[in-house]
DNA sequence: ATCAAATACCTTGCAACACAAGGTATTTGA
DNA sequence: TCAAATACCTTGTGTTGCAAGGTATTTGAT
């Protein structure tokens, strides 16, 4: 019994996952489970299992990069950080975002 | 050779088109060719080969009906309109959708 | 010294779903 | 009579988020 709304929810989680990861990596660099925080603490709720596989692909597409750094505790930690070429493709998904706002946007306006 | 943007633009439609369609029939009834008009007039662009299943299964989860009407030109139209239970789930991605808007929003304040 | 808890990392298998491509049916008009 | 336009729909493929499960490191209590 799912209802329609919590699977949107999610569709539309999945929509904007590499976009909100590259933004946040812009801003400073961060690991893994930080970045699945950040996330969280702005409701874009997601799995581990589905953020390590992103960070792969997007190191593996150029992207980003990354490094080890000790932790105060627990094991060292994989800082990634945000690459010129993923910073031009930020751009682009910037422009990816807003245009879908406005499409949105522009479809409830024509309600009422 | 597909680009992340490319990518991700698909990515962000597919996650906003069940809300999208949504709305467009809480304005009024359309058949299918005229909802794919609509989105691609916002720049939404979508294959027939998506709409068509989701009409379908919209329909299923009771969140549409459906009429035939002759057409003018060419075989008659499906126009669907949306229900009691549809418009109460609309609410529910309204609200889903600013969530989301006001997530990226934060992420993006972020910056900087 | 040992073991539990906390913190991090990562992989596998499954299910959902958009899209490209291809197909059928109806009407009009040349 | 046949091409063009309009409309409907189905199938096969590839991508991908997630649940579940697994490994490794450190600290601190017993």
């Amino acid at each position: 019994m799912e209802s329609i709304i919590e699977n949107n929810r999610t569709q539309m989680r999945r929509g904007v996952l590499e976009y909100s990861i590259l933004l946040i990596l812009a801003s400073s660099d961060e690991y893994a489970s930080s970045i699945i925080q950040k996330l969280k603490n702005v409701n874009i709720i997601v799995a581990e299992g589905t953020v390590y596989p992103l960070l792969i692909r997007l190191k593996k597409l150029g992207l980003l990069t990354y490094r080890w750094e000790e932790s105060p505790q627990g094991p060292p930690r994989k800082y990634y950080k945000i690459t010129e070429t993923g910073k031009q493709q930020l751009k682009g998904l910037d422009a990816a975002w807003d245009e879908l706002s406005e499409g949105i946007s522009s479809i409830r306006k024509g309600l009422k």
